[in-house]
DNA sequence: CGATGTACGACCTTTTAAGTCGTATATCAA
DNA sequence: TTGATATACGACTTAAAAGGTCGTACATCG
């Protein structure tokens, strides 16, 4: 129902702990894992997947570990998620390319649900991991908003 | 990883049919089912689930069926979708009222991701039945765009 | 060489999705 | 009133996906 796997979220927090070593920063799975408590044999699967899609490097040996393979502000949402659970679709039936399910042709929704889809993935793409703050604690404070913020409130 | 469960897809098609049968059109599960190539036994239950929410109304004995509650400018597919799988979260530990999961406290992208959330759950409030329609076939004409393609290219 | 780490495949468990079956109940029409 | 048509609803089964574990191999540094 709309939801994203935990292991894209275990992928999105890893990455933005990660950028927040700031850069030239490394830390491996293990480290990252007992900070979050998460299982730290499936983290260290996620974060392969994101050296193979090269949002991350990774350096064996003594004091190995992960980095960012470039900026945070060029590292957005989606890609950190396509990388690890696939292509985006809202639906089974899309692409557009593969054939589609055995409603496709008498199927009326389709296509709008396939212009959804494409909303959805444009405004993950526009999130970048340098954008995703926690900006509850400024709910008081007249304090300007953030990236995100201001992307998510798009209407 | 961010889909529609097959049932929501199969409200939307119901409740799109019966929008395009006008004011006070009525069918019966079977008939959508059979024009559509759904699960009878399941679409049945699909529609049960959406006169609960009042989205739909029925009418038992020889030609009953369903019909929807209001017009379809006034559906959201929020609501069908809603009605069907049940609220709509983008992660499991949302939302903040249910305690949260082990890594609240620790978990840093748990706020952000509560506003793409909610940026998603505003697009698909702003998209109603009536908005639901092909535009593929006129791509080489200079139409103007649907207003669901309206909504959908908001940035 | 040994400690530390990544790389990778196979496997298991749990949860959720998806669909089926059986039965009860309401309504209309002949 | 009886039979055909429909909805209403719960229990059950099957299938698929998610989530996590284990074992082993390989690379690097000190």
């Amino acid at each position: 129902m709309l939801k994203l796997t935990k292991k894209a979220d275990y992928g999105l927090i890893a990455v933005k702990h990660l950028a927040e070593l700031g850069p030239n920063g490394s830390c491996s799975a293990k480290d990252i894992a007992e900070a979050y408590h998460l299982p730290a044999e499936a983290l260290a699967k996620i974060l392969q997947k994101l050296v193979k899609s090269k949002l991350l490097v990774s350096h064996h040996g003594t004091n190995g570990g992960y980095a960012l393979a470039r900026d945070a502000r060029q590292i957005s949402a989606l890609e950190v998620i396509r990388a690890i659970d696939g292509p985006l679709f809202i639906t089974s039936c899309l692409p557009y390319d593969t054939g589609g399910c055995e409603q496709s042709g008498c199927c009326t929704v389709r296509e709008p649900l396939r212009q959804v889809n494409e909303s959805i993935r444009a405004l993950l793409e526009d999130i970048k991991i340098s954008d995703m703050r926690d900006s509850r604690q400024r709910h008081t404070a007249a304090a300007p908003t953030t990236q995100l913020e201001e992307l998510v409130t798009l209407r």
